[in-house]
DNA sequence: TGGAAATATCTGATTAGTCAGATACTGTTT
DNA sequence: AAACAGTATCTGACTAATCAGATATTTCCA
């Protein structure tokens, strides 16, 4: 990583940003085709059923909104927006935290339940099908070369982490 | 992948769900960090730093402003706007395109290919600092573990997706 | 060649996030 | 137990994206 860059055109040809690049733009790729995809069949956004997951993983009895914000990248006030639309279309609801009465926990409602386990199913279903059979055409050769550069791009950075 | 899955904790427990969402969730910290990173050193987002990227490795006449919008995700309009933003700030300029009076090129000024080499730059520092000394403490295990997963994800769907 | 369909960009209205400051409670520390 | 720092959430003002519809130009084909 040592060569020096001095034009626009060494800046973008260079490994590592290059590589980078690719990385997110697969992540993204992927995250617009699949949360497209739960969108279209359960109306609810992807960072919805993010949401919808955590609150499945805690405690019957809620979790508080900042525990929320921590496990998303998203500020307490983008949280207390998303939960306000969320309880709106009637897939959480805010109870009483006896412990801390500075806020309330959330929770699923049987409304919530129900959505999450039907959006879980259709997210399976379209990982097969994205991974199985072709992906759109004017997504998959870009798609393919990002995935290799982003599989030997994470590999080492796991054995750097270490 | 045969699990059938009735309950939002078994939506939340499954493993490729859960690999999915580590997947991204690393990629959209990484974009995070490194983004945030570029915007204080540089005073231009992760957005404009792609694009004065991709703008680097056009041919020096220009580029349509819809090549971008199919290089990144992004809508036509939304390029237009990113696009209004950078030249207000004199990173691009629009000039006329003789071969198709629809639309004009965008291609970088002199201030746009310094301004990608200083923040190519500073990129690649982070990169560095990121991956070889720790990360911020917040951020370092559940990077580590997202990457772990997110390395063999990607590498199975390279695999599949000959 | 004339006109329909496609393409490139722009724009008004809307949506969903950010930031910073307000409010309300908790926990410490004298 | 009074004060004060810290934490959880909410809100107003703002920003930057989306969508859908408008406009200008090009391409294709009968």
């Amino acid at each position: 990583m040592g060569e020096e860059i001095t034009t626009a055109k060494e800046a973008a040809d260079n490994a590592s940003v290059l590589a980078f690049g690719r990385l997110l733009g697969a992540a993204n790729r992927l995250e617009y085709l699949l949360g497209r995809a739960i969108e279209e069949a359960c109306g609810i956004t992807h960072l919805m059923f993010e949401v919808l997951l955590i609150l499945g993983r805690a405690d019957d009895s809620g979790m508080p909104m900042g525990d929320i914000s921590r496990a998303q990248v998203l500020t307490t006030g983008g949280v207390t927006r998303l939960i306000d639309r969320m309880e709106a279309a009637g897939l959480v609801e805010r109870v009483a935290n006896p412990g801390d009465r500075r806020g309330r926990l959330v929770r699923l409602t049987a409304a919530g339940e129900a959505k999450v386990v039907e959006a879980a199913r259709v997210h399976l279903a379209n990982i097969e099908r994205y991974f199985v059979e072709p992906l759109p055409v004017e997504h998959r050769r870009q798609f393919a070369d990002d995935l290799r550069i982003l599989s030997r791009s994470a590999r080492d950075s796991v054995g750097r982490l270490r």
